[in-house]
DNA sequence: CTCATGTTTTGAGTCATTCAAAATACGGCT
DNA sequence: AGCCGTATTTTGAATGACTCAAAACATGAG
């Protein structure tokens, strides 16, 4: 559940890498995204607010407005959800979400690096990404 | 501006061959979204509030939300966007959205019809539906 | 150690949307 | 053609997720 030593001294250094000052808030908001990858902002708060206990939802997001700007962090809006956010930044990776639970899981395009994203008619559009989420049933709500 | 008659004929039609009644705020909505694809709430209710001056803009949710749930027009949702609406609905296709503007076009999936939809790991999920949205610039912006 | 600047706190405000109760209109039936 | 039950809209309030602004505070460069 905590933290070790050298696991702080890698978040702290993430955080020094992208020219953010760290911050107890920071290192714990990065520590929750990393251990719980797709959270939103509001259980993230939950988790930290116990050792934390002046922090608000506001300080959360600020945090992560500037994680996200910095490219610390990914942040995804699937539809029906608040902002989610995970550490996987640098490969463009999509997700599967669960259209009865709300779980979410990360996916790697089939067809290799990003091949069906090159659309064949794009308008006269400059593309710049391509976000693709999958929606299905989860394992356990297979069942149920 | 102004739907002709046999438009409107038209219009009634789809909305009371999904089972709703046709009522006025409903014609004028499905109007306004048939001539304007990805389109918001909000912009539809400024759009039809000069022929209905009663309506609110809770109304035209109602309104989208029947719709929606009637299969007669589908809601898009992308990332820093309200929701938005259009009349396409049976083919599976995509869109993309220019960063700069907002400005929303159809895509149709380069690869056929839905192949690189098929993720290689799914976690065990039972895949329904895939959403894919593209982000770029379109021409207005590019030059700008 | 000190201080300027970047961060967090605190509190209020916004946007998109939903909820609930009362008023109204559609359209099947006579 | 008119009536009535029920679906729909109106009206007003409330919610969730997030942003903004000013004041208090902490980081880390010097």
């Amino acid at each position: 559940m905590t933290t070790d030593v050298t696991e702080a001294a890698a978040l702290a250094d993430s955080i020094r890498s992208v020219g953010l000052k760290v911050t107890e808030p920071r290192l714990a908001v990065l520590d929750v995204i990393e251990r719980e990858p797709h959270i939103d902002a509001e259980r993230i708060f939950r988790s930290i607010r116990i050792s934390l206990p002046g922090t608000s939802v506001q300080a959360v997001h600020g945090v992560l407005a500037a994680f996200s700007q910095a490219g610390l962090v990914r942040r995804i809006e699937p539809a029906h959800s608040p902002a989610l956010y995970e550490r996987r930044v640098d490969d463009n990776h999509h997700h599967i979400v669960c259209s009865a639970c709300g779980a979410v899981e990360d996916v790697d395009c089939a067809v290799g690096h990003s091949p069906c994203l090159i659309p064949s008619s794009v308008s006269g559009f400059q593309i710049q990404s391509a976000e693709v989420n999958f929606w299905g049933l989860c394992p356990n709500c297979q069942t149920a």
